[in-house]
DNA sequence: ACCTGAACACCGTTCAAGT
DNA sequence: ACCTGAACACCGTTCAAGT
C-alpha cells in the first residue's frame, strides 16, 4: 500500500534486496551466500539489511515467497496439461532452486520463521494436489495420505541426484498412482 | 590393523573425537557443532582435528559411517518381523539423526567427500530395499524403481514434521505397495 | 525513518614451532 | 608422527552516530 514517495523509495528498495538475496541464494546456495554479497548486489552496506529483516533466515523467507509465487503463476497456466507433464513441469520449475528444498529443510531446527513458512508451503502444496485428485473417489484421508506421499517423492527427486531416465519413470509412475480411482 | 601400541593410541584418540563429533552432530546437527566443540569433548586442540581429518566435511562423513554401521547391525536383527514393522523400526533409528538427513543433502552441492558417501548410502540402502523386493516378480528395473520410491518416502518422513497417525499410515500404505505382486 | 562505519564474538582453517 | 598456540580471513550481527 504505497502512499507516498517515501513508501515506494522503500518499497523499491527492499524488492531490489529481495531480488538479489533470492537471485544468490538459487545460484550458489543459502550457506555460500554472504550477508555481505546480498548487500553489494543490492547496492547498500551489508548492516542495512537489518533494517529491512531481522537475519538472515527472514531474508530466505522473502526470497522464498517470491519464488512460490513465481511457481503459482507459473502452475495455473499448465492446468489443461496430462497430469504426468504438470509433475515434471513442476519439477523442472523448483529444481533451478532445488538446493533451497534442502536448506529449509535443514534450517527447519534452527529457525521458527523457516519452520512457519515450510508449513504454510505445505499446506498450499497439499491444497494443490488435493485439487488435482478431485473426484477420483478418494475419502479425504486418503487423498491427503496421497498428497503428502506426491510431495515427499517430488522432494526426493528435487533433493537427489537422479538419472535422466529415472524421473520421468518415476513421475509415470506417480500419475498412474494419482489417477487410480479408489478401490 | 593396529600394529604396535603407537598405532593402537591413534586408533583410540580417532574413535575419540568420531564418537565425539557423531554425537555432537546427532544432538545439534552439524552447522550449531563447531569444531571447537568437538575438539573439547575429544580432549584436543581444535586443529589437531585437522591431524586426524582434511576439514569438517571429513568429519561428518566419519561420523555417519559410524551411525551407518550401527543400523546395518540393527536392521539384522529384524529380518523376520512384517514389513511395516521393519519400516518403522527402520524409521525410528534414523530419526534421532533426522537433522543430519537434510545436512547432507544441503552439503551434496558443496563438499564432494559428501557427494561420494551419500551416493554409496543410497547404492546401499537400495540393495537392502531390492532384497526385500525379491521373488515378488518385479522386473529389475520395476523393482529399481520400487525402491527409489521407498526411500523418498523414508526421507520425507524423516525430513518434515508430521502427525503421530501420518506416519503409520503412510508406512502401512508403503509396505501395501511393496508387497503387492506385480500385475 | 533510513543508512552507515566500526566493532564484536565466533567460525573453519593454516602455519610455524614444539615434542 | 603427533599436537599446539597464535594467527588469518571471513561470517552474521549490533551499536552508536549520522542524515
Amino acid at each position: 500500500m504505497a502512499k507516498n514517495k517515501r513508501d515506494i523509495d522503500r518499497q523499491l528498495k527492499q524488492t531490489e534486496i529481495e531480488e538479489a538475496a533470492a537471485e544468490l541464494f538459487v545460484e550458489y546456495g543459502y550457506e555460500a551466500t554472504s550477508m555481505a554479497m546480498i548487500a553489494a548486489h543490492a547496492d547498500v552496506a551489508p548492516n542495512t539489511l537489518y533494517w529491512y529483516y531481522k537475519n538472515k533466515d527472514e531474508m530466505l523467507v522473502a526470497a522464498l515467497n517470491r519464488l512460490v509465487a513465481e511457481f503459482l503463476t507459473n502452475i495455473a497456466t499448465i492446468q489443461d496439461q496430462p497430469l504426468d507433464q504438470q509433475l515434471l513441469t513442476v519439477i523442472e520449475h523448483f529444481e533451478e532452486a532445488s538446493k533451497l528444498v534442502a536448506t529449509v529443510h535443514a534450517r527447519l531446527t534452527q529457525s521458527a520463521s523457516i519452520r512457519d513458512w515450510h508449513k504454510q508451503f505445505h499446506l498450499m502444496l497439499d491444497a494443490v494436489f488435493i485439487e488435482k485428485l478431485n473426484s477420483r473417489g478418494l475419502s479425504a484421508t486418503q487423498a491427503k495420505m496421497m498428497a503428502t506421499v506426491g510431495t515427499f517423492i517430488i522432494e526426493g527427486l528435487l533433493s537427489n541426484p537422479h538419472t535422466k531416465q529415472q524421473r520421468p519413470s518415476v513421475l509415470a509412475w506417480l500419475a498412474d498412482l494419482l489417477s487410480a480411482k479408489a478401490p
